[in-house]
DNA sequence: CACTATTGGATAGTGCCGCTATCCAGTCAA
DNA sequence: TTGACTGGATAGCGGCACTATCCAATAGTG
């Protein structure tokens, strides 16, 4: 597959491909000549998911870069792989309010978190706004938010292939960044189902 | 409270309320004469309103000035408000893929939901990201998240005042917005204790 | 073998976004 | 009177994700 069909097939530019290819976010093709490289599926996936990372899932390039990188060169620990994933979603806030709130919550879910990763400070920053618009934001305000998560965290933990490490590393890199927008378009549509048949 | 107390206070340069006042986002105070204004809580609180839908929601200043045009002038339909606060959550993507998987996680679920509303849109192009990396993503595979967004959605619209219509307003738009967040980092710290205490 | 389309590679430019900087004349408090 | 501050206007900046152009070297086509 030449460039111009990986860029039909895929409906990425060509001049985005290159630039995909000079940012070191695409694998080079199989040169067949000065002139010309071959191209085969693993590029097209990767293209696409490239994609997905930037469209669905909203990621800067430099974050996709990351995440890429620690799929390509899978890291031992599978814990240290979710937090390539974590810091790829959104960098901590500046200011570290609402840390009370944040650990309040914590403390009442029994979690053992690190305070210093950027989910802790996110939920402090989002804690704090919630407050400001005047929501409850404590431990009980947030119970039914936090029993989902937990649900839905320790199934993912379960699920994760147990056999192969490099297989185990994607499953957690992307499955924790595309899961994202997944629910919360379910929720949108939930809220939409509940609106219509409860508020007209 | 003149700018530069309300700059002092909020942490927003001045010079950056002056650019959300041109804008439109922050309303004009109250001028005591020709070079001085009166800033009062409401500032301060629409202030940090705008910063939170910026820094925590991540909406776009566009978006920021829907949402809060619909908190200013509520509509008479508390679904229309709804449909504001996802619209200002992320456009849908120009190719309408895997609306076929969404179909199918719709109709599995048995939900009423507006099939052109960008929630849909955004429900397939995320479950198509997912079959692309490899993830399954029928509603089987999907029903925990399904789960999930039922109870929270159902609980959240029994929550909405029902005595003012503006608060009503304010909740469904603010809260809609404001707890994607708050479930987001919650998932994730839900995960780190998850991957802690049985990945090590 | 000529010719056209395509390619890799390099470089420069574009459009949008969210500020940020500067200037100015008026005005208020000390 | 003086100096800090203000509203208002305009212009500029920095980052990001492309996009456009050019070039010399082919590869395929007739």
């Amino acid at each position: 597959m030449r460039i111009s069909e990986l860029s039909r097939t895929s409906g990425v530019p060509i001049a985005t491909i290159k630039y995909y290819l000079r940012e070191g976010l695409l694998q080079a093709g199989q040169a067949t000549g000065a002139t010309r490289s071959e191209y085969g599926e693993p590029h097209l996936r990767r293209l696409r998911l490239i994609r997905a990372l930037v469209d669905v899932g909203g990621l800067p390039l430099a974050k996709v870069r990351e995440v890429l990188a620690c799929v390509d060169d899978p890291p031992a620990s599978l814990h240290c792989a979710l937090g390539t994933a974590h810091d790829a979603l959104g960098a901590a806030p500046p200011d570290a309010r609402g840390a009370d709130l944040a650990e309040a919550v914590v403390a009442g879910a029994g979690w053992r978190v690190d305070r210093a990763s950027p989910a802790f400070a996110q939920l402090g920053a989002a804690l704090a706004a919630l407050v400001d618009a005047g929501f409850p934001a404590g431990p009980a305000a947030l119970e039914r938010y936090v029993r989902a998560a937990v649900d839905l965290a320790t199934a993912e933990v379960a699920d994760v292939p147990r056999t192969d490490t490099a297989a185990a590393v994607q499953f957690v890199v992307l499955g924790t960044i595309l899961y994202e927008p997944v629910l919360l378009a379910l929720r949108r549509l939930a809220q939409q189902h509940a609106s219509a048949t409860t508020l007209g």
